[in-house]
DNA sequence: TGTCTATTCGTCAAAATAGGCAAATAAGGC
DNA sequence: GCCTTATTTGCCTATTTTGACGAATAGACA
């Protein structure tokens, strides 16, 4: 396999990452968690949308390996996967700051 | 306006950056211009596609605010906006390290 | 002026995404 | 077992995105 290929994949996970967080509602979840784990009705107050729709939102989060869920009782509840995830946020925060004004 | 809306509209100019960047080829772009400028021409090398193509990338990446162009001669170079841009793409490195593997 | 070359734009078809409703699934309590 | 609540999934439609082709634009230079 070349270097190119190898490269090649890699975008093609990064944008994977990229692509699940890149919508309005699904970045409002990620930044919620970062404070604590919230189920998905209580997500669902946030967005103020359809369940069905913050559940699809959740599940694109989860795929891109972004969020973890566990299931207690009736609820599921998400956090956020891993510390760099609260990095990558921080640093969206500065961009934006910079880069749209 | 309430705190609702304000955030809301911070997630919608995030999600714009997001969204620019959630493309394996402008990922490719991106972090080929960490290290220097480059022209559109030499773009087409790097990522093999149609040259209206990589165009089009390149005003994705503009109209986000990312990229600056500059015309000198014939040739448009392209560069990255911010030094914030390379921390983010850097935290990226690290999550996708991380979160995908 | 005309003729290169580099780049962008118009248009189109194929594919992916978003969001809602209703039905299905899962777990708890009676 | 049944009933209630939380969540996911199937299906549908509307919108967006991608990528290519060809036409149009812009600058350099003879």
């Amino acid at each position: 396999m070349e270097l190119y290929d190898i490269k090649r994949i890699n975008y093609e996970a990064q944008a994977k990452v990229m692509k699940a967080l890149a919508h309005p509602s699904r970045l409002l979840i990620a930044q919620a968690l970062m404070d604590h784990e919230l189920c998905v009705c209580e997500l669902r107050e946030l967005l103020q949308q359809d369940l069905s729709t913050v559940s699809r939102h959740l599940s694109v989060l989860k795929n891109a390996g972004l969020l973890i869920e566990e299931k207690r009782g009736l609820y599921v509840y998400y956090h956020l996967c891993c510390d760099s995830l609260r990095g990558f946020i921080t640093a969206l925060n500065q961009i934006t700051g910079e880069a749209t004004q």
